[in-house]
DNA sequence: CGAGCCATGCGGAAAGTTCCCCGATCGTGC
DNA sequence: GCACGATCGGGGAACTTTCCGCATGGCTCG
């Protein structure tokens, strides 16, 4: 359910293009997009990039997502490049409302962190791709313009973004019931079953196995099995490991 | 891989920054930088900026801190720019061993978080600066510039930095000699040791015991003593409390 | 229906960790 | 010098982790 883009040369030459959606003027910049982030020196790194590339082009900025629909009705760019962690206000509800203000217009999201919790989020907040601050410059850049001539409802995913979203191949017999098509996020949270969820939560919790056993009223060994089972889902390989994807993925406080 | 070519050139006219006091050679490159962040696009936004101001250079950069100390050797810059909260690892060990292995050498910190915590512990690793990413790329770069030739001591705090900086002011003109802890700490942090805030660093990174005698160099009882230590001081009585502790007062990331 | 799959529960066992004890060394401060 | 606390680490019992394997019972599917 995601393309993957075969071009990723960073080509400083502007010669060869194909892409049909996004016809605009020949010749000049092809890909108009505004970055929504609060780190002005990674807007500059993209800038640069996008300036080697040369068919895309930076046409707005912004440090927090509080004008963003005001921004984006304005300058109507080809694509929104959405940092998640920044002051201000919630990013997911802003491009939310931004979905609502305009159905076409098309943002995905570049953060630092890869969580399920914000890949999920920003699925339903109708993205079109998520990629990690930390993949090659050339694979945000054809991301992006991946994301520009794709498809509405293709989702695009960095690397990186891959990579935590497939560890394992689930087998869902939960209800899974996503209204509109299963979608093609497949979180590695949404692989686990009821019970290891549970485990997790109360792992996050920082109570030891015993005080586990205990709240569930099983014994020690069952949770040492849900754990076993739990870290071997999530490619993790120790409990203090188990313990902090729990605290990131919002499962519990620290 | 880009030399920047393009219209990326900001304001060239900065460059007449107040600081002529730069005894080296004047004319080409002056302050050679080297760059450790996991994030590309990052180092991209300052080598383009490097490149508009024309007086830093960007010589070297790694995406983690496994090799610090030997890049640093080798390439001798005049300042290196650290991330903090990169894969592989912990940044402030690293820079301690680097500060071990020349003492003359400086380096500054640029971090996605201004912490408490970060600033302590990058204080105490000998470090001559701490800039926020989200600090306007001219101050970044001034930071750079000023590090490379101020007098040793100083720490050089870009405004984010500032900002949430209490008034107990350490800044530029300050006598005090390093390991001291008089600094901008405020929890009950405060009644640990230099170490021990190391140690509980780590712990809350979720590496193991033995992980941690080994980054530290230290034999794995030798953690435990510390651990134990640390558990009698903030009255935690469990390996995975001191680990949400340390995430929840900053000390570490979930 | 019976085969297979898998969630769940649990036992065994080796290796590792926790958490208490203790003593040694070193530098600071009185 | 002496006390103090920081740092280092050994001993050792109790516990946890992390493998393994196996049994049950529910499900789906041919």
């Amino acid at each position: 359910m995601l393309e993957q883009p075969n071009d990723i040369a960073p080509t400083p030459s502007l010669a060869k293009r194909r892409g049909p959606s996004a016809a605009l003027r020949a010749g000049g910049p092809i890909v108009r997009v505004m970055c929504v982030d609060d780190h002005a020196v990674l807007i500059e790194g993209l800038k640069a990039q996008f300036a080697g590339d040369g068919q895309v082009a930076l046409v707005g900025q912004l440090d927090n997502a509080e004008r963003l629909v005001e921004e984006a009705m304005r300058l109507k760019p080809d694509v929104i490049l959405l940092d998640i962690e920044m002051p201000g206000p919630d990013v997911f509800e802003m491009a939310s409302r931004l979905r609502a203000a305009d159905e076409r217009i098309r943002f995905m999201f570049l953060s630092a962190h890869v969580r399920d919790s914000y890949l999920t989020a920003a699925y339903q907040a109708g993205a079109c791709g998520y990629f990690a601050k930390g993949d090659d410059l050339e694979h945000i850049v054809a991301g992006v313009k991946e994301v520009a001539r794709s498809q509405k409802g293709t989702f695009v995913m960095g690397p990186k973004v891959k990579e935590r979203c497939r560890p394992t191949k689930t087998s869902q017999t939960s209800p899974r019931k996503r209204g509109e098509s299963a979608g093609p996020i497949k979180t590695a949270l949404e692989a686990l079953t009821p019970r290891e969820l549970e485990v997790l939560r109360l792992i996050g919790k920082g109570l030891s196995r015993t005080e586990i056993a205990g709240q569930l009223c099983r014994s020690a060994k069952t949770i040492d099995g849900h754990q076993e089972r739990l870290m071997k889902k999530l490619a993790i390989d120790s409990r203090a490991e188990l313990m902090r994807f729990a605290i990131r993925e919002g499962l519990a406080e620290a």
